[in-house]
DNA sequence: GGTGATCCTGCAAAGGTTTGCAGTGAAGTA
DNA sequence: TACTTCACTGCAAACCTTTGCAGGATCACC
């Protein structure tokens, strides 16, 4: 408001010089008000603010960085904005990031592992760190990446590196077990991405689970993780015979219902389709999708803690060590956990072999994750009432690693 | 990979003046070789730019928008990711800024304008522009803002300033038409928030063409743009006689749906609905969405372009210039509408007073927007085919204010 | 050989901030 | 009184890059 103008309106930028003089003191002081209060005599403190405010200063944070070495900036990269699993956990991640007085830059890769590696280079000067989201490329060069700029990983387990894990393998299993339960007993898996860790984990906990329980277990894909990529298998999976299928993600299980629909193939009834991730859309397609929650917000803001904790410990280009000493450099490398829980709604119906009327073990009651909606109306529908499977909330089962 | 490292791996900066010694030149001329590569020699230029691959150096952009005053960033801000309005549009304003070696900070308000006021200031000395996407502040603010930074706004039309537009006003007549095409001669127009100018331009466009069809029009709200918003109303529709409803975005209008569906009101069957956006989510629902269309990506690829033109057209701290001085400093005030098109499908049907039979006025085929998928498929379901309602893409009508 | 033009390179200041060090004055202690 | 301690402030270097200016070398031309 009261910052200096000039006549057509062009912003004048106001430096801690103008401050320094506007209040009588020199430039340190200034500089000491904002950056470290406790060294400064309290009627001068209040004498600086006062002028700072008047003219509308605002400190310049590239200057700030060029000497402290920190940006107070993040990076975050995503495979796909648009893929409907990511929107809630940049959020979250932004949010918690400017809790701290961090800002953040999203880059999108459109799945493309040679962007992913372009954009670390690009930001690593720019930001104190890089959340690298589902990345696609290898393991190695992500270990190297990381020696240029501090990363955590989301839905990656690189050894060596901080790591935000969704349990993915428990999910699938209780999926699994839940279709069991229903009385399938041949089930496909419709795979995702091979380069993805949590494809992996989810191929593997899946059949470890489909043996325990007696089931046959048919996988199919790499596939894209997409609506598209879900639809388009949806011939073979009905010549495949199964009477069930676990999708890698909710897209996809949508896909493949909106596909096996037009091949006349109904869902629940003759297939049932479990998807994961919990996006918001799979409470609104009919049939609504049973799906493995993912907490998605919660990764977000876990993985950017953890960054700014490791961050905390390692200044960069700190200037009383000799720079690029290792000295005191000590990166964080936990790896975190985070629990799954299988929600159950109207993608999923008895099997070939279903027991009469066995009630399910898990607790019941209206859906936790549609409070208040009539996302889960079921009287009315006739649908199935929605229950979580395993636990109440999203707890974290924590390693830390070295 | 021949970076220099630590025994530990903690990265050493490299700087301009680590490739200078290595080739044997001055500083200013490794800078020439990397900002002005036409001033210095080719043989020495292919040996700085060898050292410098050999040493892994990467320019320090904050030092260089320390000089030039010219980030290279720009800012985004968001009234909510979680809306999947707004991810498209973030996707092609990220890809379209990275093109021209731009990184984009994204920043989400949760629909608060205090947010969006403070998120401005604490963005201004780090990018070169920002773009403002459905602002909830007040014009006069967003005109005090662009003092300090160079502004573009994103559905909103501030005078002065450059302005993204889509042309809701023609989108929400083409529904109502449509509408009062299928005999509808009691329509809702269930509006957003108050502060919004989309809200305000269906709101006049819709009335303005109700008119005109002699139909009645009621207006509900305002409501929060979200599924909840919409299906809160479901009541307060099925009361009001309404037989079609146009809502203010595909989420109120899913939600409305919804709500619809849980009083045993079946859509199009009993009431039509039409929504707005068609983001994804809209040809997966049941029905699917009837909707206009609005071009999310190329309003986001546009902003980002305006943008950067008017900054190439006046640099910030010059120094050539008198710092602050007006002097060459103009600023484009263009404003962009961009054209909407209405996408029929399942969600709109006969009304009360449907004539039998009449073809509709506009082409046919397959839905121009879902290419290639199942989304439309229609003869197994017995769906109406989709169509456009009036044009066949999206061109552009510009306006160049003052 | 002298003059001027052209091409390339080096010099040094500048941009806004932080921070180790030293200096000041006042208060406390012996 | 002399000495130490303390709280506060100023000084100046440093961070990395850009860029106006000037100097040096080379060449062409008269």
């Amino acid at each position: 408001m009261t910052a200096a103008t000039t006549d057509e309106g062009a912003a004048v930028p106001v430096t801690i010089r103008d401050v320094a003089r506007a209040s009588g003191v020199h430039i340190s002081t200034v500089s000491r008000t904002f950056s470290a209060p406790h060294l400064v005599n309290p009627e001068t403190r209040v004498r600086v603010l006062a002028c700072a405010e008047d003219l509308g200063y605002r400190p310049n944070r590239a200057a700030r960085a060029l000497i402290t070495g920190r940006t107070h900036n993040i990076g975050l990269i995503i495979a796909d904005i648009a893929n409907p699993f990511f929107p809630p956990l940049i959020k979250a991640a932004e949010s918690q990031a400017r809790h701290r007085d961090y800002h953040v830059f999203v880059a999108d890769t459109n799945e493309d592992p040679t962007a992913e590696e372009e954009l670390v280079h690009a930001l690593a000067k720019q930001v104190d760190g890089v959340l690298l989201c589902s990345p696609r490329m290898s393991n190695s060069l992500i270990e190297q990446l990381s020696r240029e700029v501090p990363l955590v990983v989301v839905n990656r387990q690189v050894t060596g590196l901080p790591c935000v894990l969704m349990d993915v393998g428990q999910g699938a299993r209780a999926a699994i077990e839940h279709l069991v339960g229903l009385g399938h007993d041949r089930i496909a898996l419709l795979g995702g991405p091979r380069s993805s860790w949590t494809n992996r984990e989810m191929r593997r906990a899946a059949a470890t689970a489909a043996r325990a329980g007696g089931a046959e277990l048919t996988m199919l894909g790499p596939n894209a993780p997409t609506e598209t990529g879900g639809s388009a298998v949806a011939e073979q999976v009905r010549r495949s015979g199964v009477s069930a299928v676990l999708a890698y993600n909710d897209l996809m299980a949508i896909g493949l219902i909106e596909g096996l629909d037009a091949l006349g193939v109904r869902v629940p009834q003759e297939v049932s389709v479990v998807g994961v991730d919990d996006i918001a859309l799979s409470r609104l397609t009919r049939p609504k999708l049973t799906t493995v929650a993912t907490p998605t917000a919660a990764a977000g803001r876990t993985a950017v803690d953890m960054l700014l904790q490791q961050d905390t410990e390692s200044p960069r280009g700190a200037r009383g060590l000799g720079a690029g000493t290792a000295l005191g450099v000590r990166r964080t490398t936990a790896q975190v956990m985070l629990q799954t829980d299988l929600v159950i709604r109207d993608s999923t119906g008895p099997g070939p072999h279903a027991r009469p009327a066995r009630p399910l073990a898990a607790s019941r009651g209206p859906d936790p994750h549609c409070p208040a909606g009539p996302g889960t109306t079921t009287a009315a529908t006739g649908d199935a009432i929605a229950s979580k499977y395993c636990n109440g909330g999203s707890q974290l089962r924590v390693d830390v690693a070295r």
